[in-house]
DNA sequence: TTGAAAGCGATACCAG
DNA sequence: CTGGTATCGCTTTCAA
């Protein structure tokens, strides 16, 4: 550990004792006012001159202390991987909404490069009240134990499959590719291609995608071919020019970023969209309604948006009840030019 | 406040007594061993011991204890709004790996929906050790002031204009609109359209990235027009319906999305880019260089991303220091085949 | 080499 | 109505 100097420009951070002494009472006067403890009564005047001091002296509550004290904090958490991919993105801005208007505090823990035993631990030592596990961040089974062992009231997964201990929220991306192929199996096409985006931690989406993919297919005889794709121009380019050789009808483009890159590619390539090839991202992005030919996607909603926070603040009240696990992805085929 | 139960399934949090209990030594030696103290010696023998129990426990330390007893948390707070653009996410990504290798802990806090002075209140009370402000959140002096109050080491801002009292990591964004601009005038353009996103919190970008277009086109008596945009077809729409009056020979877009919107409506709506209008994105997304012509873009580069993390880690031990301002952007525009 | 004990800041009991 | 005080989990000085 590195030691910090105590003495340079050292600024004194005011406490609860500093107020106390500047307006004459005792801490525990402090504690009352300031938190408007309504089982004691504390007259006007000093009520207003504790907050005076307060005020003056620029106070702060120390959240470390206070939950020390309490044995539990206000804190959820919520680990963080790569950027959240938009649908979640407004899910976790309503999420944190509701939490705050519970009175708890959201706080994101950015995850990157770190083993999935590594971070339970580094989750655990917060004493978070709650942990919401975005999909893409691992949660093992050992990493709920340790959590709750730790004091954490609700585990809660977002995530394609639930984790034994926790409560999951599932999002099923299996449901993705289903839609997908369902919709292109509709429109007649049987070869049909699911991109595979070779981007870390993209995986634990693109496996269950495609798992699903190859469900709905496998009713109706129809042939899935997995198709492994970098981000890039050139990455696309080269599927496109041994694409005629795939011999596919239609394809599946993980979702509408890499269905543009794809359509492009294609595009560049003289294949003929939706006539050679069927085209179906995910996502319902705004620029997929700007390609031409218009974009046929997978759009997702998340059912409960707002009554997770109260949810989880049903979870930290009554601790220990059996793991639940609810469905929470819808998705629904879009049909617009591609397909 | 709410009261928690206490009884129900309470899950005994194991302490350093619980582990120093069962590995029948002091909690003074607990704290050694796990610490790797290497003031004083520990035998082998009780190091593994305490070793082994800690971990037939599940125990994990209590960071807000920790922190309470050294006098300072290992907290570096990272407060967020809207989802970082691509240039800052990585960026972060970055600033993150280089404070957990110098053993912080990099915590987001979200903002949405928080008046400036509130916030630095509600991130003073987790008392971090170091507050890394990114543009879009607005950090007042006196909330500077709190901050420092509450403990801070360092207050760091990266935003369009530095903040007094705060060490400030310039990202002086009407470089982009400059570059923007001055690209547009060398190919000869003279009437700029700019792209003012409706969009909510985007202002504090878009506003100097507009000062700076302007600053551009002064020198050389060129005409600026700002030009209002939501993000939506329908908006985009309206705006090309009423291009050819606008009579414009050139649009900066704001960035790559906003002008990968432009693009799709200006060409729907006959009008040939960059033929009769340039066009102009920022950002150097993949995307621009998927459109048809290529769009010519303003590339944005973060100088300082891992010595930021030293920077800070510098401040924390040498606190006091006289605010520093630095200019952290360099613009470049790229050429493509939209101007 | 190990243990006892003080104390960080806030809260909530119990007396006064 | 207000004040003293024990306590939460951990680190660190001082003694043994």
């Amino acid at each position: 550990m590195s030691q910090l100097p105590k003495q340079p420009a050292e600024v004194s951070v005011p406490t609860s004792a500093d107020v106390a002494r500047l307006a004459g009472v005792s801490r525990a006067t402090v504690s009352y006012v300031l938190n408007n403890n309504s089982t004691v009564r504390i007259s006007e005047p000093t009520r207003r001159r504790v907050r005076e001091a307060a005020l003056q002296l620029g106070y702060v509550p120390h959240a470390a202390a206070r939950s020390l004290r309490a044995g539990h904090s206000r804190v959820v958490l919520l680990p963080t991987g790569r950027l959240p991919e938009e649908p979640l993105h407004h899910f976790f801005q309503e999420l944190q909404a509701g939490l705050r208007g519970l009175d708890y505090t959201v706080v994101q823990y950015g995850n990157a490069g770190l083993a999935a035993d590594e971070s339970a631990r580094a989750w655990a030592e917060l004493r978070p009240v709650a942990v919401v596990v975005p999909p893409g961040i691992t949660l093992s089974p050992h990493g709920t134990e340790v959590l709750i062992r730790s004091g954490a009231r609700a585990v809660i997964t977002l995530g394609p499959e639930p984790v034994p201990g926790a409560h999951g929220l599932v999002m099923d991306q299996r449901l993705v590719g289903g839609s997908a192929v369902e919709h292109l199996l509709a429109r007649g096409r049987r070869r049909i291609g699911v991109v595979m985006p070779q981007e870390p931690g993209l995986a634990s989406f693109s496996e269950p995608r495609l798992a699903g993919a190859r469900r709905a297919a496998e009713r109706t005889g129809a042939h899935v071919r997995p198709l492994p794709l970098h981000y890039e121009e050139q990455s696309a380019t080269r599927l496109a020019e041994r694409w005629r050789d795939l011999r596919l009808d239609a394809v599946f483009a993980y979702n509408d970023a890499y269905a543009m890159l794809l359509m492009r590619a294609l595009q560049d390539a003289g294949i003929d969209i939706p006539g050679d090839t069927a085209l179906v991202g995910a996502d319902d992005l705004l620029l997929g309604r700007l390609l031409r030919p218009r974009l046929s996607t997978v759009r997702m909603e998340l059912a409960i948006p707002q009554p997770l926070a109260e949810t989880i603040d049903r979870l930290v009240h009554h601790p220990g009840s059996a793991p639940e696990h609810h469905d929470l992805l819808r998705t629904s085929a879009v049909h617009r030019e591609s397909s």
